[in-house]
Formats: structure tokens, C-alpha cells, sequence
DNA sequence: TTCCTGACTGACCGGTCGGTCAGTTAGAGT
DNA sequence: ACTCTAACTGACCGACCGGTCAGTCAGGAA
């Protein structure tokens, strides 16, 4: 019965403290902020709810905390997914990839990102949404820049679209996935690889018939 | 003085109503179901907050009104923006723009869908998002299976993901042109339609360096 | 004139909200 | 041993929530 930790949770430290935020971002996410109670959050953490107010000021600061804290995640894997090596239409094919699967991975800070743009009073923790999605997208478009200055991409189309393109086909595919699967056009809702896949290849290539017969340096996936 | 209406409020019948089904479609879009307190609706409706009630059994029974209200506007709309002659090309640049320009005008109405969407809890109003969601696409599906078999399309592509790519790429602009504002990459935040063409324009054509020298027979808009 | 109906209202209900506070506990410093 | 400090709690607060109710009022039917 000895365990490593104390058994009292007391002098925890920041253990009490990591599971208020964990307990924050999942009630937030899931039922957004106003319907996510400082009771309800508390009961999930395991803590009294006086115990988050000795942590965190007040509730808007408890919600910006959450938000830092994912987002610190989320920039950090960002650097993962950089300057690799390679033709910048594997780069992008593995962008896209990586992007798509750490949205799903992280659906709850995702979708506590997306309800924050999606409310029009603007707030502070707004702006913490701003940076960690504006690194993303310069990211990308710095990819795509390059492609251009390599003369691999075409230089006539403005980078921020293909960029816009690529990041949304992604985020509409996380939120929409849930509608897609009562959909009998979609069969991907549930092979987001496989979506991201296709969506590279249409955005190199295009959609008319009207294309070059064959020219074999794309992204090539072994299948 | 004699208005062609009473001159008090009293039996103007629905007029009370519409002024609740108003005051609720921008409070629930603006701060979402939960946030939008029956006060407030009433305080802008300019009614009683017993008259709601009296007008509507529960809070969710308003909100699931002003949803159909709302799903009818559209849907109604929807029947403008199909099957139009011409080539494939055209009808997908048209049916683009009048689809992101939909949604910008009824942009509280978009709102509301996508705060349901993004709601994982499935409840009855879901189904009413899904409808409305699946008749745009399944429309735009359409649109793109006859390019297929009318040869003007590749038919090696799924027309489920093209027409997510559109959609998600409207979506996205709406949900992120707020802070696509503050970004120095983009300089589209304000122009919908010079977005949606250039949109359009990839997914037709591509992104990759090596397209056939010219084919001046896609869509083409003077400029 | 009388009655009935439905739109409408102010006052009010129990419950929950975010937030406070006095007090307990336990480890660190001395 | 004593103090200090920070983690932590249960009890509590005023405000506001969704919802109810008795009652007012205007107009149509008789």
C-alpha cells in the first residue's frame, strides 16, 4: 500500500492542479464554457470546488490556463512536423498527415479551439487561439513558398489558398465526420489517412481530365 | 395614427413570435444554447420572458423552432443554386460562390449549425443540422459525377472528397476570417468571392509546375 | 351585454451558478 | 517544539437560471 507519492493527496503539489486541467479541458470541450460548472469540474478532478479557486482566480482564468496548456502541446509537436527533407509534395502529403492526425488525437483542445473562433465576442483568450493556429498556417505556407521558389509548384497561385485549402479540408473533415458517416456519397469517415491522402493528391493534381499523361515524381505511397 | 395594424401589441398573433424566433437565432448563435439566457431573448424580443412560454413549452423547444426556421430560409435557397447549364467548370465555381456567399449572409444561421455540429452530444436538433448539411452536398455531389460522366472530370477521383474540399474550404473561411484579419499571409479576409474563385481555380487545375502548357477551356473569368 | 379565449405580464419558485471564507491539515524552516 | 505557509475543504453567499402561475386585457361570438 506504500505508493511512491504520499497517500494524502495533500502537498500533491501540482498533481491536484494537472487534474483540474485535465478535468477543464474535457468538460469544456465537451459542453463548452458556459454549460462546463466549476462544480462539475471540480467533482470530475476529484477536488473541492474551493480547491480550483485557490489554484486558478476565477473561472475565465481556469479556461485561459486550459487553453495555454494545450496549446504548449500543440506547438511543441509542431516542430515535429518541419523542414523535413524531400520533394514539397511529400512534405505536404506528410503535413497534411501529421496535421489530420494530431487534430483527431487532440479532438478535445481541437474542438475547444474551434468553439473559441467560432464565438464572435472577442476576448482575450482569442488571441491564444490566433498564435497557435497562425503558426500552423505560416508554417505550411512557408512550405508551399518554397515549393514555389524551387519551381516545383506552380507560382501564379497564392500560397495562403492552397494553405487555407489544405488546413480546412482537415478541420472540416474533424468536425464533419460525425455527419459524414450517415452520408452515403462519404466512405472515409472513418480513414482519415486515406482522406488526407486524397486530398493532396487532388490539390497537386487537379481535377480536370485534362491532365498530363503521367508523370510519376508526386507523392508516391507505397500501395 | 390608425396603423393598418392594432395599434397594441396584443393579438398581432405571430409577430411577437417572429420577434422571439429573431431574438433567439442571434442570441443562441452568438453565445451559443446555454449562454443565451431566456432574460436575454425575452429583454430583445421585447416581450415577457412568460410569453416565450407561452409560446414555447421549454427553452429547448425554442431553440429546436428556431432551427427549423432557420433550415427552411435555406433549404428553400438551396433550390436557386442547381442545376444550371453550362460545363461542370462553371457550375462548380458558381455553386461555390453562392455557397459561401449563403453562408456569410446567413451568418448566424451558420453559426448555429456549426456550434451543433461541433456538439458531440446527439441529440434530435442533430438531425436537423444533418439535413440541411447533407442536401448541400449531396447536391454538390451531383454537380461533380455528371463532370465524371460527361468526361470533363477525372474519373479516378471520389467526388465525396472533392465536394468536401469546396465545402470545407467555404466552412473554414467563414468559421476563420475573423483572424485570418490579423494574418499577414492572407489578404483575402475581406474578398469571398475573389476566395472562392481562386479555390475554384486549384481544385481544377492543380497545384503542381508540370500542367500542360495551356488549356484555355476551364473555367475562365476575365480578369 | 355577457362570456370566452388566447396573448400577455409581474411576481415568484426551487435550483444552480461563480465565487468567498473561516478553518483544518501537513510538510518545510528554524 | 514552534511557526509559517500552502494545499485543501465544507458551508455559505447573492445573483441568476429555466420555468410556473394567477391574473389582466383585447377582441370575437352569442
Amino acid at each position: 500500500m506504500n505508493s511512491p507519492t504520499p497517500a494524502h493527496q495533500t502537498r500533491s503539489g501540482s498533481d491536484a492542479m494537472a487534474r483540474i486541467l485535465a478535468a477543464a479541458e474535457a468538460l469544456f470541450a465537451e459542453h463548452g464554457f458556459d454549460a462546463a460548472s466549476m462544480n462539475a469540474i471540480a467533482e470530475r478532478a476529484g477536488v473541492s470546488k474551493a480547491n480550483i479557486f485557490h489554484h486558478f482566480n476565477s473561472k475565465d482564468t481556469l479556461y485561459q490556463a486550459v487553453l495555454r496548456n494545450a496549446c504548449a502541446e500543440t506547438t511543441q509537436q509542431l516542430k515535429h512536423m518541419v523542414a523535413q527533407p524531400g520533394t514539397v509534395a511529400s512534405n505536404l502529403s506528410q503535413f497534411s498527415e501529421n496535421h489530420l492526425g494530431s487534430i483527431l488525437e487532440h479532438d478535445q483542445f481541437a474542438r475547444l479551439l474551434l468553439r473559441e473562433i467560432l464565438s464572435d465576442t472577442p476576448k482575450e483568450q482569442l488571441k491564444i487561439a490566433q498564435q497557435v493556429f497562425g503558426e500552423n498556417f505560416a508554417e505550411l505556407v512557408k512550405i508551399l513558398r518554397r515549393g514555389q521558389e524551387g519551381s516545383e509548384l506552380r507560382t501564379d497561385i497564392d500560397p495562403a489558398i492552397v494553405a487555407t485549402l489544405l488546413v480546412g479540408a482537415n478541420v472540416f473533415f474533424f468536425q464533419a465526420r460525425n455527419v459524414f458517416r450517415h452520408f452515403p456519397e462519404v466512405d472515409f469517415a472513418n480513414e482519415p489517412t486515406r482522406y488526407s491522402r486524397r486530398v493532396v493528391e487532388i490539390l497537386l493534381r487537379g481535377i480536370l481530365a485534362s491532365t498530363p499523361t503521367n508523370h510519376s515524381n508526386s507523392a508516391q505511397h507505397k500501395e
